[in-house]
DNA sequence: CCATGATGCGAGTAATTACTCGTATTGCCT
DNA sequence: AGGCAATACGAGTAATTACTCGCATCATGG
C-alpha cells in the first residue's frame, strides 16, 4: 500500500512535474482514496520524502555493489564502475531523478535519508583514499561530493539531449572525474 | 516598472522558493498592485520567464567578455576565464540560479531566450574549435553543453557547502573540464 | 479649469487543493 | 452467525491563489 502510493507519486511527478503533483492525483493513480493515503502518510511532503528515500536507497545499493567489485581495480577502472552504476540508476527515470535532486535540498530529510547520502559519498571517499597517491586534491569528502555532482550533471545533460549511449557517457564522466581528481592546476602533462 | 517586478520576483524566489512564489507576493514586494502587475505581464509564468531572460543575458554578457579576453590564450587559461565568468554570475545569487536552472527547462522559452542560450554555448564552441588539436572529443557542441553543465554543477555544489573560495573553485572546474576535453579514454598520461 | 485617455488600484471570483471526519466495508475471532 | 476492531472511503471544508474588472487617480492638452 505504502509502496503503491510511492510509485504513484513517482509517476505523477514524471508526467505532470512538481506543479501538477497533488495528493488527490497520487491517490487516484495508486487506486486508493485520499483518506487512505493520509492514513499512511502525514502529509504531501512525506510522500515525496518517502519517494526520495526509496530512490536514494536504490542508488546506494547500486553504488555499494559497484564499489565492492571495484575494490582492487585502478582508479580509472573503479570510476568506470561507479559511473556505470550512477548511469543505470539516474537514466532509468531521468525526469524523476532531476525533480528529486531539486527537491531533496528543500525536504526535511529524515536521519535515515541523510545516512544513505553519507553512505554513497562514503563509498566514493573510500575509493579515493585507496588511490590517494595519484590524487592532486586534498579534501576527499569535498572531492567525492563534487565527483557525484559532475556525474549527475553529465547524466542530466545527456538525458536532456535525448537518446543516450551509456558507454560513451560513462567515458565522459570518467574523463571529467579523472581531470578533477588528478589534473594539475597549471602545467602540461 | 517591469524591472521592479522582475527584481521582486527574484527576491521572492530566493527567499520563499518555488512553492512560495505567487503573484500577490511579487506585486507587494515590487510596491505595486496585482492589477498593475497584470498590465505588464500576461501571467505568472511570464514573470518568471522575464527573470530567466534577464539572468541569462547577464551570464551571456559576462561570458562574451571572458571569451573576448581569452581569444589568444591557451585552452587552460581560456577555460579559467570562462569559469571565472560563470562563477561570478552564478555565485552572485546562487539560490536564484539553482531555481531558474530547474525551471528553464519547463518554461515556454521565447525565441530571444533560446538565442541567448545558443550564444553562450557558441562562445564555448568557438573556443573549443580554436584548440581543436588538443581535444579528444569529436562533437564540439555536445562538449560545450557538457562543460557548461559541469561548471554549473560544481558551482552549485560549492554554494551548497557554504563559504566559497572562488579561485579554488575555478581551479576545480578547469581541471574537470580539461579532463573531459583532453583526457584519454584508457591509458596513463 | 475641464475633458479625456492612460495608468494604477485592490476587493472580489472561481478554481484548485491539502487535509478531515463521519460512514461503509472488511476481516477476524468466538 | 454475530460482534468488533481495523481499515478504506470520498464528499466536504478551509485556505490559497491566479487573474479580473469596475472604479479612482493622474497627466496632458486646450
Amino acid at each position: 500500500m505504502v509502496d503503491a502510493v510511492v510509485e504513484a507519486a513517482a509517476r505523477i511527478l514524471e508526467t505532470r512535474g512538481l506543479g501538477g503533483f497533488n495528493t488527490n492525483a497520487v491517490a487516484e493513480r495508486a487506486g486508493i482514496s485520499v483518506g487512505s493515503l493520509y492514513q499512511y502518510f502525514p502529509s504531501k511532503e512525506a510522500v515525496v520524502a518517502a519517494l526520495s528515500v526509496r530512490e536514494r536507497a536504490l542508488l546506494a545499493a547500486e553504488v555499494a555493489a559497484a564499489a565492492q567489485s571495484a575494490a582492487s581495480l585502478s582508479l580509472e577502472d573503479a570510476l568506470h564502475r561507479l559511473a556505470g552504476a550512477a548511469i543505470r540508476r539516474q537514466l532509468a527515470r531521468p525526469a524523476l531523478a532531476r525533480i528529486l535532486d531539486f527537491e531533496e535540498q528543500r525536504l526535511a530529510l529524515e536521519e535515515s535519508d541523510r545516512a544513505t547520502t553519507r553512505d554513497i559519498a562514503g563509498h566514493v571517499v573510500a575509493l579515493l583514499r585507496a588511490h590517494g597517491a595519484v590524487l592532486t586534491v586534498a579534501d576527499l569528502e569535498k572531492a567525492a561530493f563534487d565527483v557525484i555532482a559532475i556525474a549527475r550533471a553529465l547524466i542530466d545533460a545527456a538525458a536532456g539531449r535525448g537518446a543516450v549511449e551509456p558507454t560513451a557517457l560513462e567515458g565522459r564522466i570518467v574523463r571529467a572525474a579523472l581531470g578533477y581528481l588528478t589534473g594539475l592546476s597549471h602545467g602540461a602533462c
